[in-house]
DNA sequence: AACAAGAACAATAATAATTATTATTCTTAT
DNA sequence: ATAAGAATAATAATTATTATTGTTCTTGTT
């Protein structure tokens, strides 16, 4: 049997609080997050596993927004919406592009389509909320 | 009459070649391109274009592969493939998302949606002709 | 429970893309 | 032709991310 690998207790509060919130938040918030539970948490380690855990498929890369890399714990297929305010993720829920259409486009250009997704950009009801108070 | 603003001979020239490609550049490639015809062409002067194009909504960013941002010279309605193994960013002509489909997401979150578009990724043609040369 | 091998870590340095600064050069209305 | 101010080059600064290295954890074995 192989030995358990790719375990500490900082890679799995990673995970948690990834999946925990619905901010698709950067690496730099999950560190602040843990880091008064885990004063000894160094930012390299938050990095290191969040490519880890992309590379493995456990979580997802939404996109850079304002130079920053956003995370989506939930693998599930879904959409998203970037408010271009204030930068925060939504979660769409839905499959908007069917597997037919990945398997005709595959064909027509010869090429392997792993995942497809949809990004909405526009201004989310809190930054509309915000502009007009009364 | 306002004055004509936002001229020079190389920002004319930095879109005249974002447009001229299919390959959505990077800032650096772009700059890379041009520095041969423009020989005092500085690499902040690119940047600077680009974020200003973006902003007047004359081009598009396509996302960030690889660490670097991608331009898109073509403003029609269109979507992209990314090829995660060179990083190469293809078109995908063709509308996925409908109007009415943008009208009900917005009408359902209370929020504004000015752009839509999708994201394919997998391995592009040329990759896979690589791993099977025979 | 103690041990040892190697995996994961903290701390820090290094890298790389992008943005800001400032003095100079272009552009254009007059 | 001129002058105001817009755009630029050159360079410095910033910022997100990655690499390095010596130390600490984890876990299978004793």
């Amino acid at each position: 049997m192989d030995r358990k690998r790719n375990y500490s207790k900082k890679r799995e509060a990673i995970l948690k609080v990834l999946r925990g919130t619905a901010s698709h938040p950067t690496a730099e918030w999950i560190y602040t997050k843990l880091k008064p539970e885990y004063p000894d948490l160094s930012l390299g380690t938050v990095y290191r596993n969040l490519a880890q855990f992309k590379e493995e498929g456990v979580i997802l890369s939404v996109g850079t927004v304002n130079g920053q890399e956003r995370f989506d714990g939930n693998t599930n297929p879904h959409s998203h919406f970037i408010c271009s305010e204030c930068g925060a993720v939504l979660d769409i829920p839905g499959e908007f592009i069917g597997q037919e259409t990945k398997e005709e486009i595959a064909g027509r250009y010869g090429l392997v389509i792993d995942s497809s997704e949809v990004l909405f950009r526009g201004v989310c009801d809190k930054c509309l909320q915000r502009r007009k108070p009364f």
